[in-house]
DNA sequence: GCCAACGTTGGC
DNA sequence: GCCAACGTTGGC
């Protein structure tokens, strides 16, 4: 009789050429750990709010042409970043210990592609979407909170059914 | 605790 | 490649 939690919606930044939605896709079991992660307001999302069964927009960041590419899902929620431990990893924290990880990072699994990218043009034209923290100046954080409203715009924008609904078809309390 | 200097992000 | 925005560092 516990209340089941909402699922929640993340928007996730990566440069296609360091991990691309394709790479995510063709991962063992299309599924990746979401590493690397020095910010400390992401590390929070990552360390604290989010849960396995999240929806997240993938987005591909610092290129010609920046766009929404593919839905992912949170599989695994957060646990200490273990590259952060690592000498040889470009992400090394030497402050970083077993005892006070500091890092934390989460894992997701691929869900879909889009047919068509969703590019910042495209973001700012629609009603709901154009609302979102990625298209503000200035808006670095490479975990972003996304709303339900966001998420469900995505999805008709895309004629795509909610593909994580399908395998939670109790969870979500539409 | 302030804040200047510096490094990074990321759109353009 | 430019540069504005932002986060972090470190001297004081």
């Amino acid at each position: 009789m516990t209340q089941k939690r909402r699922r929640h919606y993340w928007l996730m930044k990566s440069e296609p050429g360091a991990f691309s939605i394709e790479d995510l896709k063709n991962s063992e079991n299309a599924t990746a750990a979401w590493d690397g992660v020095r910010n400390y307001q992401a590390r929070n999302f990552l360390r604290d709010e989010i849960k396995a069964g999240d929806g997240v927009l993938f987005y591909h960041s610092n290129i010609a042409k920046p766009a929404i590419v593919g839905l992912a899902e949170v599989v695994q929620e957060g646990y200490p970043d273990h590259t952060a431990r690592d000498p040889a990893s470009d992400h090394y924290d030497p402050k970083a210990t077993v005892d006070n990880p500091r890092w934390y990072m989460v894992d997701i699994r691929y869900l879909a592609s889009l047919p068509e990218p969703l590019d910042r043009d495209a973001l700012g034209r629609h009603s709901v979407l154009s609302k979102m923290d990625v298209l503000k100046k200035g808006s670095r954080l490479s975990v972003q909170p996304v709303t339900p409203e966001q998420w469900q715009a995505v999805l008709e924008v895309s004629n795509l059914s909610d593909p994580a609904k399908r395998r939670w078809p109790s969870g979500s309390g539409h």
